[in-house]
DNA sequence: AGGCCGCGTGCTCATGTGAGCAATCTTCGT
DNA sequence: ACGAAGATTGCTCACATGAGCACGCGGCCT
């Protein structure tokens, strides 16, 4: 496209989109046939002088969704746009608002959920509108009596999305990581836990998130894990964790022995599932997205539009 | 709008926006009539969900271009956009390059235009295209023998522009403000600098900008003011400058006796001429321009979105 | 209960727009 | 200078779209 036309594009491009002004109108006033109009304002989209956002919380990217399915072999994947956010606690809301709709919109509906724990997961019941499902259990999948300042979160979590679904909260009594492997071994013994695992391993769909290997994890909040903990993971490749399982780039378990200390589904288990969804946002969580992503742990993935660029070009 | 049909709204806006379907499709899509479809697009560009916006150094806003001619009473407006604007010189240049273009646009072409000069104006010489008229001979307006560290800008600017423009310039060989008023008067007295104010007074066309009331100046730089000077003058209601004379927010004179020490044209004789263009960019400028359009120092006025806001909405 | 008003809906019809095509103009090479 | 290849232009035609209208439903007042 030679000067002139750049030029005349972009005048042809405010007439139509700025002032609403016909192909024909413009023409008129540009002293060019209607025709040539047409053909300057495809230009102009085509260099990209033309940009149009949706501005809305809900706002979705479907270009990076179809992307995502095709290209990443999801079976589903939600991206909500970036457009018009402000912060990053923004778009974490904007991500948990998209998965709450995903699930109250999900056919079938599963009668028994399986449930991880967090911030992301709070937010995502909290946004869960009352009677999403008429009957949906919901059951824990990895361990979680919270001993942060917030206690009783992932109970929480669970408990909400279970009474706005119209079912019951199963709850796995047991904490994240133990300090014994054979502690461990003897809680998942335990007459309840071993029901409430053996529920968990059955649910129709898995809803969890993942966690950042860095010293703001709520394992450290917890105090499941030291700074120090996690500076070792990192040395050894830990780009993130799921259900509390700290896995790399590739979705391998990094520490086998801490593994063994982890209370719930293990995650071949997870990637077994038919539905598991994924909610996963923000800067800090590229790393882990990419990995739960390129090793199967989930078949449907909620995210923001930052992150699903870095998962298909890098 | 319910709540139903924001959502609607927003997802059949990206599916037209984003993925190119026809109304009939996304009707399809979202069980609803290509009619309901149509709907909630005007819906959603009413409540402002749909943003469009032309990314270009040369993008204008007509809008805004019209309501400052409607309700400013200017002949003519140029507004060039802020969109993908990253920094403030980069507006300026914009606004520059906006100038350059209006004037070589002018019809008719100027035989004569007089020219003030300072940093705005030397981009829009430098912007200007080789041979943007074929016989206009520029005059300088004010006074301008700089004393700044790069001088001669002043000269170069409307040697530029007449060169550019196929004729010769005319030089005011004076300071912009002398210390005496009698030295002011002797100067104007001079054979070739009445000659050439005499040719500013009859020029077609006028060109200039204008400088905010800050230390910054190019008057403090040049040295013909100190920033104690600028003080005083802000004290005494100044908001900035045209042709070195500075005004307060009604476009008064705010020192008679300086004033009467400054040489170039009075602001009385520039809001007599038919075509006096001014070109003033950035967020520094706003009370001058303000001052400029509201006192009809200018018949058209070339700056930016957010200055044109400024100036309309208060 | 009846009837009126206002809104949302699906429609007709006129207009706006993009795909595709033939004619024309440009730009090269020979 | 001439002609071929490619780009550009103005066009036809089919499709997409918005304006305007009539209908029907629900809310509300008497």
């Amino acid at each position: 496209m030679d000067a002139v036309d750049e030029l005349l594009s972009i005048r042809a491009a405010e007439l139509y989109y700025e002032e609403n002004l016909t192909q024909e109108e413009i023409g008129r006033s540009l002293q060019i046939t209607r025709w040539k109009v047409g053909r300057l304002l495809t230009q102009a989209k085509e260099e990209g002088f033309v940009r149009i956002e949706i501005l809305h919380s809900r706002a979705r990217r479907p270009q990076l969704e179809r992307r995502l399915r095709d290209e990443r072999e999801l079976t589903d994947a939600v991206v909500v746009s970036r457009a018009g956010v402000r912060n990053e606690d923004e778009l974490q809301q904007r991500v948990a608002q998209a998965a709450a709709d995903y699930l109250a919109t999900l056919h079938p509906r599963p009668r028994v959920l399986g449930l991880s724990w967090g911030r992301t997961l709070a937010d995502v019941a909290h946004h869960l509108r009352d009677g999403w499902s008429t009957a949906t259990d919901v059951v824990q999948i990895n361990g979680g009596v919270s001993m942060s300042q917030r206690p009783g979160t992932a109970a929480a979590t669970a408990v909400s999305i279970a009474q706005k679904g119209g079912g019951a909260a199963a709850l796995l009594p047991s904490p994240a990581i133990l300090e014994q492997r054979a502690t461990k071994e003897a809680i998942e013994a335990d007459r309840v836990v071993a029901r409430v695992l053996g529920a968990a391993r059955s649910a129709d769909a898995y809803l969890f998130s993942a966690g950042a290997a860095d010293h703001r994890s709520v394992h450290v909040d917890s105090g499941y894990l030291s700074p120090a903990d996690i500076d070792r993971l990192v040395a050894s490749g830990a780009v993130g964790d799921v259900l509390g399982r700290y896995i790399d780039a590739d979705g391998r378990i990094v520490d086998r022995e801490l593994d063994a200390r982890t209370v719930g589904l293990s995650l071949d288990e997870l990637r077994r599932a038919d539905v598991a969804i994924a909610a996963i946002a923000g800067e800090a969580k590229r790393a882990v997205a990419a990995a739960v992503v390129g090793s199967g742990l989930c078949t449907v993935l909620v995210t923001d539009e930052s992150t699903a660029h870095h998962l298909l070009d890098g």
